[in-house]
DNA sequence: AATACAATCGCATGAAAATGCGATGCGTTA
DNA sequence: TAACGCATCGCATTTTCATGCGATTGTATT
């Protein structure tokens, strides 16, 4: 048995999670609220949540924004947005502030319910095109023309690695000069001059 | 109709995938290989898959190394890694190398068909246990207890847009000198001793 | 009052990085 | 064959970084 808080501002929505979430075997649902205001103050020791079906955009304190702040009262319970969105950003914002879950307020009620028992059972419930979305902040954003040569591309990475010119040459078995000139390649085709510069185009996977 | 490709070592799997496939309105199985070298000396124009139903750990050429060879080949060609792992470092790798989708060999058959429909639908098929490593990959990893005042974190984020102290102590006004003081302090408390660490740190959620 | 730490600044030094200019050999492609 | 890109190496210079040692001020905690 599960304790189920739900926080989002359209009445309608919200009766309808609780009530359905109400009579099913696995869930009992604690707290119902609008606002992260009113979850923060009728939230005590008696009814603390395991899962938070919390809406993204809430009137007052957003539910994005309050993430950090829930995980630091409650380290232990899972936090589930629910949006109607499916904007990028959005979703990376949420998922660094420690949701545990996205999904999208058209989901069926049955599929809501299918997603609350996979998370309770340790796995991310996730709608396939939010799924989509995180996927591709993953993969690499505009393909470059210039690309790099694998010889650069190895330099790149030994920089990720914070090697230092001269251990990047022992690492290759090449001379420090050498390594100078692949870096001065990869300055001009990424059309940058500093390390920096290309450590974080790295690991932006924009290379 | 969607045209899949079936790149498995496991004979006994592939064969069930092949025949469970084939029955299914919706999907043709145009390839069915044991090898990354074998699917691609199959390849033919006639013969292009939609999907890509691939093995991570193959004989040979490991089907996570060559995802790029494929997306360069066939760029419009989605692409779903079979594993029975669910090893972060390897799934992270496959999806920025361009993976559409991840799922367990332990799914049932029926999930498998239902995951090719959605994602010939736009959207990516994950299992559940795959997206919560996924997520935990943008959550921030471990909370050092040494952690930066606002100072030094603007320090670091000057750092990862590229900055050089001077242009960083031009931006806040204050002196190289004490960049130069803040950097130290951010080392120290990071553990670290060059600018490509912090970077690498602060970009892969680490601070 | 004492302790701790954040934020600020200065001087100095050696190491590393960024860049300019040069070069050779080896493939591939026009 | 000529042109091009890749990988390799060398020397020299300027800038930036990393680090050592020192300092003052203010604020918060004990």
């Amino acid at each position: 048995m599960k304790n189920i808080a739900i926080i989002e501002d359209d009445v309608e929505l919200r009766e309808l999670l609780y009530r359905y979430l109400s009579h099913q075997n696995d869930f009992k649902c604690t707290i119902s609220v609008n606002s992260m205001e009113d979850f923060f103050s009728e939230l005590s020791d008696e009814n603390k949540p395991d899962i938070i079906l919390s809406d993204i955009g809430l009137p007052g304190k957003q539910g994005d924004e309050s993430l950090r702040e829930i995980k630091e009262k409650l380290p232990d319970t899972e936090i589930v947005m629910l949006t109607v969105h499916d904007d990028p950003d959005r979703i990376f914002k949420c998922l660094q502030g420690g949701a545990s879950g996205y999904l999208l307020k058209n989901s069926p009620l049955e599929e809501i319910k299918k997603y609350l028992t996979i998370l309770a059972d340790g796995g991310s419930p996730m709608s396939p095109r939010i799924a989509r979305k995180v996927i591709e902040y993953f993969q690499p954003k505009q393909k470059l023309e210039k690309q790099l040569t694998e010889r650069e591309y190895d330099i790149v990475v030994g920089l990720v690695e914070g090697l230092s010119y001269k251990m990047i040459a022992n690492k290759y078995d090449i001379s420090l000069d050498t390594v100078r000139q692949h870096i001065r390649n990869v300055y001009r085709k990424l059309n940058v001059n500093s390390k920096a510069e290309v450590i974080t185009k790295k690991l932006r996977g924009e290379i």
